[in-house]
DNA sequence: TTGAAAGCGCTAACAC
DNA sequence: GTGTTAGCGCTTTCAA
């Protein structure tokens, strides 16, 4: 019942519980048949060290936390599952991932450096800062993923949106597209922000004009793009083409418009942002802009490891490339 | 830098250790003055408890363990949110949501009831009972949902599959379809054969005829629903409808189906499984079996903690019911 | 109502 | 190379 512990392996070779540390621990400073004979008899008797009294005296607890905004809602699917899939492929075996949403927390009493060796934030929204210069006030190891994090000194590891909402518009305006809406992302999320910027920037570049009746209001979620779209149909000048600003609600509008009896692309393009798993498989396939949140997650989950085991700081800014993905939703009309 | 522990609290309290540790948690052996004073002193100083010590003496470690088969392949973005959704939304502030693949372990070493107050398991193939069969014997407070366990002495929460499958293609057969496809989930799964089970019991009792041609291994995931569905396309005589054992695969077949020109559900109809959150918003709408995920885990996760807290043992298996869900993807044809 | 002392299981000086 | 000892921060007897 109770477990054993490195006294009973140490009764049980004749040596004290100091070599048998020392063994289990590959320490140089004992003789190798010692260690192999140790090492037998720890595990004859299927000995598991004991993590919290390790941590007690290591100082260490072997847990990393992956924090998001949420886990409510306006967290999706796929990009929790390309998150933790990222960092979970990078960290080692001794480390537990422990995954939370921020706003779950009433107060952030238990967020501190003995609980948690580093923290990665997927952070969505500025509603973050808060958490993320708590943490950093801690002196916990600290990465803040997907969201550009400007006070704070921190590792910081984000996608260009604005390049790539700008990328985006732009190519609906080179197939032709002049009257171009846009379903934004929820309030208060930086990533809607800098997709409407990127938006905002490419009509500007092109010389469209941008009316405000063009622009709908959404949360990123499916339900918020199928209403929003309605809204822009609704319209008595139709949009020709919608940059819903993720995949997500582009679903949501392409449903919307498919029940009024409207085609994708032909009578309407819609495109999205993210480039979920799914959306190369809806009909039609979605143009989008890949945003490599994996590629994030691993990425700054070594740096975080990185960090961790050599103590060496750098707060630099990492940019990864969004990228289009053209599928088929969107129509070439003439006028480009 | 170095965090203040209970003694220094003690020792600007005037007290001994002893005390600061009755006041923190609020043991009835103490003077509510003193307890006051102590609690004021601890929140100016920002006191947070060490939990590896306390973990040490109180032989818990806060931790909750939440596994997946993998976290690789073959566990769907939309299973994993759900998951952890249901699983987070019970668990108390103090306790860790720690989240594993089972194929991410080389030795199940660390996995013991000093690490873990608890674990819930959600299974999706039977290559998860070496695992389970070690949790169960390290005594360590278990749950496994999804999957039946009939061996281990388990609590355990699953969903009915076989029916869900059952009533699915009993509904295709009302529908008028006779030429009856399936796309199989993921070989060794317990779900693919649950699944399948339901397939081949409904067309029993309703006399009609299984053919081997019109079932093609898929593996849950997307692409393996499009190239099975294309196999499906080239036989010399095409079924009428294809029962997809899972939505991202219905997706993929919808794809494929489309591709060729041909049309859901006019010319092939089209269901899924699990009712994924874009289920509702494909074009067309699938009809498909919920399988209540975030449900199960809430229930799981509840009966796991009442189970630590208690020490309560029921080891009784809890069914969830699977629904259909009819949406646009099939087509009643003549002959029912 | 409080304090002194012991101990959870482990690692790390320090001595031999 | 190995053992003795101390101590990480906490809870819990036991005694006062």
């Amino acid at each position: 019942m109770s477990s054993v512990t490195i006294k009973d392996i140490a009764k049980l070779a004749g040596v004290s519980h100091t070599t048998v540390s020392r063994a289990l621990n590959d320490s140089p400073l004992i003789n190798p048949e010692t260690k192999e004979r140790i090492k037998a008899i720890a595990g004859s008797l299927q000995y598991t060290p004991n993590y919290s009294a390790r941590s007690l005296v290591l100082d260490r607890s072997y847990n990393l936390g992956l924090f998001f905004s949420t886990l409510r809602t306006g967290t999706s699917a796929g990009f929790l599952y390309e998150a933790i899939k990222g960092v979970n492929d990078v960290i080692k075996d001794e480390y537990n991932l422990i995954v939370r949403g921020i706003d779950d927390y009433k107060s952030f009493h238990q967020v501190n450096r003995k609980s948690f060796d580093g923290i990665i934030v997927m952070s969505q929204s500025a509603s973050d800062q808060p958490f993320i210069e708590y943490a950093a006030e801690k002196g916990i190891p600290l990465i803040v993923l997907n969201r550009e994090i400007e006070d704070v000194q921190v590792m910081n590891v984000v996608p260009d949106d604005q390049s790539g909402a700008f990328r985006m518009t732009e190519y609906l305006i080179q197939q032709g597209h002049r009257r171009i809406a846009i379903i934004e992302g929820k309030e208060g999320f930086k990533s809607t922000q800098s997709r409407r910027d990127g938006y905002l920037e490419a009509l500007r570049k092109y010389h469209v004009a941008f009316s405000e009746a063009m622009s709908a209001q959404g949360n990123y979620d499916l339900e918020s793009g199928y209403a929003a779209m309605n809204r822009l149909l609704d319209l008595p000048e139709r949009p020709t083409a919608v940059f819903c600003c993720n995949d997500d609600m582009a679903l949501g509008a392409v449903k919307a418009i498919t029940e009024r009896g409207l085609k994708v692309p032909d009578d309407l393009s819609v495109v999205g942002f993210d480039d979920q798993l799914f959306s190369a498989f809806m009909t039609p396939a979605l143009t989008t802009i890949r945003r490599p949140i994996e590629e994030m997650s691993r990425a700054g989950a070594a740096k975080l490891l990185a960090f961790i085991e050599s103590k060496q700081l750098e707060h630099e800014t990492v940019y990864f490339h969004t990228e289009l993905v053209i599928r088929d939703s969107v129509k070439t009309i003439a006028g480009g």
